[in-house]
DNA sequence: CTGTTAGCGCATTCAC
DNA sequence: GTGAATGCGCTAACAG
């Protein structure tokens, strides 16, 4: 660790109060059977020398380290962080810390990640659309407690959004507001939810509009790629009237490239987007999309995390599924204000 | 860690492969003393058994851990998805682990954050603008090595956004521009960065314009204050040409009331805001900020802490004063970045 | 109530 | 090369 002239220790406050380790950790602990004067005095010395318990040697005896492990994928801006701020609030509450692991990509660097977790964390949160539930059941430690995000494992407990049917109540209100003819912009191809997003539209394109080959843009949830996809729509209009993006980013670069190219949305074109990051609402004209409450999701995920911690024998592992929910908005003609809908309560 | 039954640990592969703890400890992490048979048997025990080294006791007899703390403010969004997006890109590279405190709140919760950092990382990446530099000096454990982001602290590497000139420079932009009374949405009033883009505002406003005492908001940060302070703006004009807000969130939030109440934007009002997140380029009308390359300073603080962790005796601990640049888009009529307004040519 | 003794799981001397 | 001790810093079980 680089300690510039070598940290202090129990012993060291032990040693300046005159008594025992055991009876400074005890008074240092808070434990009822220690006499007020000595606590007087351990807790004096360690105020004294600026004392910091060393946190990793606790959880070596204790077989408690306070924090909890999150990996996840290498996710865009502020899908990313509406996930940590979910998951952290939670866990600040219980006085538990995060240990990160944004994995940038394949299934080796996460079982690396997972790797490196065991011996530092409590438990786990694992979102990892990328790689099959079997891979996951085999590398996540046993014994360790742990619940996964968008992605089964065997016998854990897993929070799925229902990707495929959001993608299917998002082409039936685009086809409700008169939509003929779909698009769509997929996310990564070996991505799960990409996956099922693609499928639910297909399906319900086929079903709603009887087309059985629509236009789809292959994106990689960055907007960048909702750009290009949007201005390939505006160079060469193939009649498309509304378009459907496996994500809000694809979407809000898509509007982009559209309002560029002169393209009226939602007059001409209209446009839904998935995730209902915070940006959605403030992308003009404002995005539909299919809310998915992030961070609801995090808070969720620790607490089942938690109660998976604390009874180790958790009999059933069900798995919770969420069904996203249609937010209508400017971009497929569906607002009312401005587009901002006031957000939580403001303190005043 | 309410291991179901009791992990496996290395005795429990030196047992299996017919050697001594200190043999597997070594074939494992590959030393070179070891004969090429035994570290065959070693390892593949370790496989069989599905063995993982257990990083709490690892890091307590190497003493490294191999991770880094990062405690940041209750930031919001994009802010905090960047920088942690920064910081990790380059620890990711390194092997190195983030251990996150995002702390809400005072400084009491501060102290306890760090304190909860001693023993299980290598080093600190502290950004706190709500408390001073004497507190940080105080309180940062000393012999741990850590990089301090806006907010001094004695002896230690910070690295500082210089705001009060990104503020002076939004207002000259401003009146470059032709606003002639402007108005200000401040950030919360303990933080350190916020009160130093109010004073920039103002010292600019009075040499600029001569205006001793201009119109400021009390605004938080988050979209909702900035959207307050639009409303204010639409309702009682006070001939306000041009707004400022410490952070582009506020400068979204207020955009998007200014749109609702049908103000003109830059047409009748300029809007400028601070920090150039991701969602200012896809803003409508596109907001003109002062970009702090934020997820680059993660980065940068991630480099010089790095250095410090690796060299325990450095030196010096220079301070880094970064200076906002000017982003000009539409918000006041600048455009060709990050979207188009219809009618102003645009082929590259 | 307090001090002494044992580990927690691992890496690392130091002998052999 | 390899194994037997020793210790990282702390808490817990056991005496007194």
């Amino acid at each position: 660790m680089a300690t510039g002239g070598r940290a202090i220790t129990i012993r060291d406050v032990a040693r300046a109060a005159g008594v025992s380790v055991a009876s400074a950790s005890r008074a240092l602990n808070g434990h009822s059977n220690v006499a007020e004067p000595m606590r007087h005095r351990v807790t004096e010395a360690a105020r004294a020398l600026h004392y910091v318990p060393h946190l990793g040697a606790r959880s070596l005896s204790t077989r408690r380290t306070g924090a909890i492990g999150v990996v996840l994928p290498d996710l865009f801006g502020e899908f990313f962080s509406e996930m940590i701020r979910g998951i952290d609030s939670a866990a600040h509450r219980q006085g538990l810390q995060l240990l990160l692991a944004n994995m940038h990509g394949d299934a080796r660097e996460t079982e690396t990640a997972l790797r490196a977790m065991r011996g530092r964390v409590d438990g786990l949160i694992v979102m990892s659309p990328t790689v099959g539930a079997d891979f996951l059941g085999r590398h996540l430690p046993e014994g360790m407690p742990a619940v996964v995000i968008n992605g089964g494992a065997a016998g854990r407990s897993c929070i799925v959004v229902d990707s495929h049917a959001g993608a299917r109540a998002a082409v039936a209100h685009l086809v409700e507001r008169g939509a003929r003819k779909l698009a769509h912009i997929a996310g990564p191809t070996d991505n799960v939810d990409a996956q099922e997003r693609v499928r639910g539209f297909r399906e319900a394109v086929a079903d709603l509009l009887g087309d059985a080959d629509p236009i789809v843009f292959q994106g990689d949830f960055a907007d960048e790629s909702g750009r290009s996809a949007g201005m390939a729509l505006a160079r060469e209009a193939h009649g498309v009237d509304g378009v459907f993006a496996a994500n809000d980013m694809m979407a809000v670069g898509c509007l982009d490239a559209l309002a560029e190219s002169g393209i009226d949305v939602p007059g001409r074109m209209m446009v839904v987007g998935f995730d209902d990051v915070p940006i959605a609402r403030y992308a003009r004209p404002s995005l539909t999309t299919m809310r998915v409450a992030i961070a609801d999701i995090g808070r969720r995920a620790f607490e089942r995390l938690q109660s998976s911690i604390d009874a180790p024998a958790s009999v059933s592992a069900p798995t919770e599924r969420i069904v996203p929910e249609l937010i209508v908005r400017q971009s497929t003609g569906g607002d009312r204000q401005g587009g901002a809908r006031p957000g939580l309560e403001h303190t005043p």
